[in-house]
DNA sequence: GACCTTTGTTTGCATCGTCAACTATCCTTT
DNA sequence: AAAGGATAGTTGACGATGCAAACAAAGGTC
């Protein structure tokens, strides 16, 4: 049962709509902003100083690198990332200009763009991959244990689907 | 005792370093990711279509409104918040532009600007406070059951810390 | 096969954010 | 009290992003 408990002197395990977040809710909502925001920023950077990476883009080239065909429309990668289509869009166009993809296009559908990994790509994917992995599993994956991981999934796919529905 | 088994079928739990990541892993690790993605955008978007405030300075508004002085320095909320100090002078002039809040020289120190909520800023806090709470713990806190935050909660605190030591 | 709808991508515009360089002020030391 | 260094904030240049509108090509439908 939930605490529910409204006016009281501070002991609320959870607040009421409108009442303030208690230190409960607080931690667990704003811990969540700034780990993120943590994590993000030293991988971030990491992959940035030792191979002119972001972790954006290094998301868009390690899913060329394991696509089965080795090349990806726009909006899959969109789909398979947190960019907006049109924000992959422009990540292409960096891609591009950094020399590391190419736009082709597509055979089946005269609309579309394939994108594909050059030969340049794929070596600063190949050179930036076990640094990066490296350095998720000693900022994250490795501070958690197997099991505490397999919670953290269940908690995620929790927020994932909503729609909107009652 | 972490299962780090390497070149087996796939039944690995754990990957070594340079190893991709495991489902488990994954889950764990771009579930965060879309996980805080898609709340954030979600959040950010009840607060600009209802309010006019992004997530970010919904924040900056509400530690002005809760601060006991009524006013705190650029640097004070750039460190309660996740923007870096330029990124803060920079919100605080867009809250400026649009009337929300001034900018006041300080007292006791003339490097530095104060900054204070206007009545407008003040009203408009009020006015987007209990909604956003209320998207706060629809789209998240209200999925988990106490036991679920707090211990989420410890989570983050692993994160945090680091600075660099072994 | 011209028309309308749907779908995939790009672009215009605005916001938001970082880093590095700069300015202004403060503080300490001599 | 002048010099040197630390600290607070702003600004310039730039990179990312999102949303909405514009486009372009498919795919029906009659």
């Amino acid at each position: 049962m939930q605490t529910k408990v409204k006016g009281d002197g501070g002991g609320a395990v959870r607040g009421a709509d409108g009442d303030p977040l208690t230190p409960l809710e607080l931690g667990a909502w704003r811990g969540l902003l700034r780990a993120h925001a943590d994590l993000v920023r030293r991988l971030d950077a990491g992959l940035r100083v030792s191979h002119g990476l972001s972790l954006s883009s290094y998301e868009a080239l390690m899913l060329l690198g394991t696509s089965p065909r080795g090349r990806m429309r726009i909006s899959e990668l969109s789909g398979a990332t947190l960019l907006s289509v049109s924000g992959m869009s422009r990540m292409v166009d960096r891609l591009v200009r950094d020399g590391l993809v190419v736009r082709e296009s597509c055979e089946e559908d005269g609309r579309g763009a394939e994108v594909a990994l050059t030969p340049s790509g794929r070596g600063r994917l190949r050179a930036a991959r076990a640094a990066h992995l490296a350095d998720v599993r000693r900022e994250f994956l490795g501070r958690f244990a197997d099991d505490e991981l397999r919670e953290m999934s269940g908690f995620w796919s929790r927020i994932e689907p909503d729609g909107r529905g009652a």
